[in-house]
DNA sequence: CAGCCGTGGTC
DNA sequence: TGACCAAGGCT
């Protein structure tokens, strides 16, 4: 390949075709920081959002490292993959504690920050402060397996590697920044996953793929296991105006998120059942529970089917980790999907 | 390394 | 509707 060709074709096209995104107008490490952190298995109009309400509510570092976990959640909630939202905290102190408020502007230091791999690492450093570095993600190991015609697994993680000392080689060391940007940008809008637009691709007379008509059988990608189920019941106990909540633990599947009270159950739990486990664990007595929605929640690797009841309660004191709130409370408290369905649930039956 | 960690869109 | 996907990182 005609590596100075091909950097000058790819670059050409990303200046004249990239999208207008909120994260492209700014050329400030620490707010590009934030929106490689929530592009990470995120599309981008899901991100375009949260990205404008949390830099307008941390406009920057140090308001970030300032903030209360449970304000920095609430802006997170919806986004998935909570532990994102605390590890970029981490992340933001330390650079604030022991770099003085500057992002690091080398591999070693900026890797070692909380929640920063080898791809944010390059990214960073190539779109915020220029310099050279290699940042692959899923669709600059699309895009290079059909240019360079690379057969490896790319889901296996070893492979990561390869890709990393291809963009090593060709890599602008005038314009790293609209390179990488450039290789994303076209996984994005030419080289998709599935009917890649070659036609429309300004760099096809570089791809090996496509001059051996193999477009379509690259990347190689080994398929992902099934998920498991699981069977809950989620109960909203009521005490006059107030709502028992529940925090997850600090680790795990939703960290620190709160809910109302779970119970893993047997399919189709009476209320009865529900009554006598939860009066158990929560060493008082909680009645009358009737049942009023039931869903499905898909997360990446494993499903929760949820009976959800709403049940009374009067001598239910909050044990730890627990707080009784008021419907306006509730509002304030970061949630994920199954307790919004839940809460929607009890809004069209004018609970909450 | 494999498994864990969310959500919403698409075909 | 189920499977796959989208700018990954941590343990």
């Amino acid at each position: 390949m005609e590596k100075k060709q091909f950097q000058n074709d790819l670059i050409s096209w990303f200046a004249a075709e990239k999208r207008d995104l909120p994260w492209r107008r700014t050329a400030d490490p620490y707010q590009i920081w934030i929106s490689e952190i929530m592009l990470q298995q995120t599309r981008v109009d899901t991100v375009i959002p949260y990205y404008k309400r949390f830099i307008e509510k941390f406009p920057t570092l140090n308001d970030l490292a300032q903030a209360d976990e449970q304000i920095l959640l609430k802006q997170w909630e919806g986004l998935g993959y909570y532990s994102r939202a605390r590890n970029l905290q981490a992340g933001v102190k330390e650079v604030a504690e022991n770099y003085g408020g500057i992002v690091p502007n080398s591999r070693k230091e900026i890797s070692s920050l909380k929640g920063v791999g080898p791809y944010t690492a390059g990214a960073v450093l190539s779109i915020a402060y220029g310099i050279p570095e290699h940042a692959v993600d899923g669709n600059v190991m699309r895009v290079l397996s059909r240019i360079l015609l690379i057969e490896e697994d790319i889901a296996k993680p070893k492979t990561r590697k390869i890709f990393e000392e291809a963009v090593t080689e060709i890599i602008s060391h005038e314009d790293p920044s609209s390179f990488n940007q450039g290789l994303m940008e076209l996984g994005a809008l030419i080289c998709t996953p599935t009917s890649p637009k070659c036609l429309l691709c300004p760099v096809r007379e570089h791809c090996a793929a496509f001059h051996e008509g193999k477009q379509n059988e690259l990347p190689i990608k080994t398929k992902a296991k099934k998920t498991k189920s699981l069977q809950y019941a989620m109960v909203a106990i009521r005490n006059e105006d107030k709502f028992l909540m529940e925090q997850r633990p600090e680790s795990g599947l939703l960290a620190n998120m709160w809910q109302f009270p779970l119970l893993e159950t047997a399919i189709d739990a009476l209320p009865l059942e529900i009554e006598e486990q939860l009066s158990e664990r929560l060493k008082g007595v909680v009645d009358k529970a009737e049942k009023i929605t039931s869903f499905k929640h898909v997360f990446s690797h494993l499903t929760w089917n949820v009976d959800g009841f709403i049940a009374d309660s009067k001598n239910i004191v909050a044990l730890d980790r627990m707080r009784w709130v008021t419907a306006e409370e509730l509002e304030l408290l970061p949630v994920a999907g199954p307790v919004q369905k839940m809460k929607t649930a009890l809004q069209q039956r004018g609970e909450v």
